[in-house]
Parts: C-alpha cells; structure tokens; sequence
DNA sequence: ATTATAATGTGAAGAAAATCACAAAATATG
DNA sequence: CATATTTTGTGATTTTCTTCACATTATAAT
C-alpha cells in the first residue's frame, strides 16, 4: 500500500555525522587520537553519550587509549557504506535543482550524479558536467547505472508524481526537496527535507530563546528585588 | 563563550509542521475540519500523538467535533510567528545561495531575504530582485532592516568567520549550510543543515532496510522448512 | 428530551533515550 | 614490577517520549 512512510533521522546517527565532521577536521590538523571527551567538547554533547552512541553502532576505543581517528573514520565509511559507490538520479532541474547538480561535495562522499531529468525541453540544453535528460529515459538510465537512490527536486504539484515513477523504476531511497509530504511504499526510504521549515524552526527557537531571556531577566529582577 | 550550541529541532516540533503541510493541503481540497486520526493517517503517526503533540503546543479542539482546518492553522500561525514579517540576510552567492535567494516559497511564509552579500565583485552584480553587497555593508543593511536571522551558504572554509561575523552583528538565528559545525554563544541558534549527510542517511536506510529484507525472508524460509 | 455514539484530552503505563556511576583495562610512573 | 592514573564500556537509574485507556463532552439519533 502506499502510504506515508514516517522516517525520522534518529539522533544518535545525527550523532554520528557530527562527530565524523569533527573527526575530519582534527584529522586535517595533524590529531591522530580522540577521547570521547574530546568529540564531546568539539560537537555540544556529553562523553557518555559518545561512548554510548560508539557501542550503539559497535565502534571500540581503547581502554586509556582513546580511539585512533584513522580507524574511526574507517569504521563510519563502513557505517555509511562509503566503500562502495552510489549512483544517483536528479530530478528537477529548477534553481535548487541545478545548484545540487554541482554540488562537489557529493562527489567527494562516492555519491555520484549520474544523470539527471527535466520536463522541459529548454533545460535539457543545459551545459554542464552532468547530462539533463527528458524524463522519458529515465528507465533506460536507471537500468543502465543501476541507480538505487534518487533527488527530487520539481515543483510540489509534480513531486508525488515523479515518486511514484521512480518507484516503479525501482528507485529504493528518496530524498525529497519539494515542499510535498511523498506517499511511497513502506519499504522505499523517503527523506522529505524542508527548506521552509528549517529555517521557520530557526525562528521558532529564536523567539522561545528570547522569551526565556527575558523570563530569566525578571527572575533576576525578583531576585534583586529580595534584598 | 563561543562553543557548539547542540541544536535538534524536537521532534514534535517537526510533526507540526508535517501536520501543518496536511492541514494547508486538505483545506485547499475544500475539507474544513478534521479529526486526530485524519492527521494521524495523512502524516503516518498515531492519533493519540497528534492529540498530545497539540495539547504540547496549547491547541485544543471540540470533544467530537475535531479541528476545525482555519483555528488550527491560526493557531500554527502564532507558534511560528508568521503574523509578522522576519527580515533575513543571505551571505554566499555561490550555486546553493543563488538558488536560495530565488526561493519563493520563503517569501509566501513571510520570510523575506532582504540582502544577500558576497565577497566575490563578479557575484555583486547578478541582477536579481534580491540586491547582491559587499560583505562591509553588513552593519549597515542588518541595522537598518533589523535583520535577527541570517543564512549562512559560503563555502565551508570561511562559514566560521561569517558566523562570528554575524553573531557580532546581533544576529539571534542562523541557518548554515556549510559543511562545517559552528561555534557560537549559547543564546545563538544554529540550526546546520548537512546536504550530503542528509543524502547519506537515506542511503544508510536503504541498506539497513535491504538487509532487514534480507533477514525477513530467511525467516521465511525457516518458517517454510518447519511444514 | 433522552440515549447512543464518537471524538477529545490527559493521567498512567510502557518504551526509548540520556545520564550516572563504577568495574575493567590500558598506560604511565616511580 | 607494583602502583597510580586515566579512560573505556556498560549495567543501573533517571528522564523524556510514546502509547494506552478511559473519563469527559459534544454531536447525532430516536
């Protein structure tokens, strides 16, 4: 049945991202070992809950030791199947589209664009590294690169879909960047990312920031008030 | 003190926007009310979470009468403060920043980008309708819009540096889509957003999913071998 | 007007996640 | 080599989040 599927990014691989992130950037600058302290300092959380999230995913440090950041890193390219690499499809050639189209930074994670697909005829004359194809071959393209993993990027009215053809195609993860709740089978992983909303919930805790700033300003206030 | 402010967006929070997206479609569709369980079955969570996600946010319905879509929606209106308008600088007019700042939808969620800056002089003169700085105008445009939100799309090198920037500038919210963690003062949201780690953790899914797969039929296939 | 029905709202229970706390192990020191 | 120190890894505890279950209330039916 297609259905929502609800797939939420669990923190503790949130976690891990961070951590990597700051793995990479002490590796750059000569650091060969970590403590789980030190990645707790580096990315805002506590070291119990590093190690915790290190025995989550069946990485070991050394007692005394720490961990080798070598081998660390090793062990989340592993997590992330990062030894082997992926093909994938991009739909949408709008603004948002073309910009993840030259995105290097994919490239550099195995995480090639091998194609990608746009209704209109215009935007199939685009000149870029990456062929724009009319959406008619997609089959052929998918087939031919054994593509798994596809970006939406079209317009919302478009998005659903465009889902469900990949789906057909047997396109197994999504990521979405339409402002469209996809409805897909269980089974295919849909990641909706919402501009939008990320940058409403910056608002969001921005206001709730404020608000609790003042409400400790008065508490101050009382406080003073006492004496 | 400049340090990693751990930001995760609750997960409540993100369900209401999800329920938000649903309430925007289904009254477009002509529907004026709903129950829990519309909700519930529409974004793929329980009625009772969406029960105890309103009442976590102060909104409450009619015993048997539901949700009517316009209060509900009202009243989401408030919790993200979209009654006013936020004033938003975007710093990086590389590919992402340029297709940012061509975002309609922020603007139709009165989130207007009123600036955008660049270093590179070549970057400062795209026409657009959103006006392209040098960065040495920051003071002046921030100041004079009474910009308190700012998208950060510069490449991951000098994010840090535009971050302090900011911060200095009053900036309260920051969305960053550079690929590197900013270190900021607690009272400073930072809300990063990590293209390629978003990518990866459908990926990451995907193979988990595979596998589970895998292991569904084997236990099959055992069940199978029992008769 | 009375009764039946269907939905909300929320304490209680259960599950999941984070923190605490300490034994075990590895390294350093004398 | 023995002892002290430091860090990991993980059960136990606490906290947070989700689900359950049902009293309460609004609407519909008779």
């Amino acid at each position: 049945m297609k259905k929502i599927t609800k797939y939420v990014i669990k923190n503790s691989l949130k976690r891990i991202f961070l951590y990597r992130a700051c793995l990479v950037r002490l590796k750059m600058m000569g650091v060969e070992k970590v403590f789980s302290y030190t990645l707790a300092n580096e990315t805002g959380v506590t070291s119990d809950q590093v190690r915790k999230d290190f025995s989550e995913f069946g990485i070991r440090g050394n007692k005394r030791g720490g961990y080798e950041i070598d081998e660390l890193l090793g062990k989340m390219e592993k997590i992330f199947h990062r030894n082997k690499d992926h093909n994938i499809v991009l739909i949408g050639m709008g603004n948002l589209g073309l910009a993840l189209s030259k995105y290097q930074r994919f490239v550099q994670r195995n995480m090639n664009i091998v194609a990608t697909f746009d209704i209109d005829p215009f935007k199939q004359k685009i000149r870029s590294d990456i062929p724009v194809y009319s959406p008619d071959r997609m089959k052929e393209i998918i087939d031919r690169f054994r593509v798994r993993i596809a970006i939406i990027a079209v317009p919302e009215v478009s998005a659903q879909e465009v889902c469900d053809d990949l789906v057909r195609l047997g396109i197994k993860g999504i990521i979405n960047f339409a402002p469209q709740l996809l409805k897909a089978p269980p089974e295919v992983i849909v990641n909706n990312v919402n501009l939008c909303d990320e940058l409403e919930s910056v608002i969001y805790y921005v206001h709730k920031q404020i608000k609790a700033d003042g409400q400790k300003n008065i508490e101050l206030l009382y406080r003073d008030m006492k004496y």
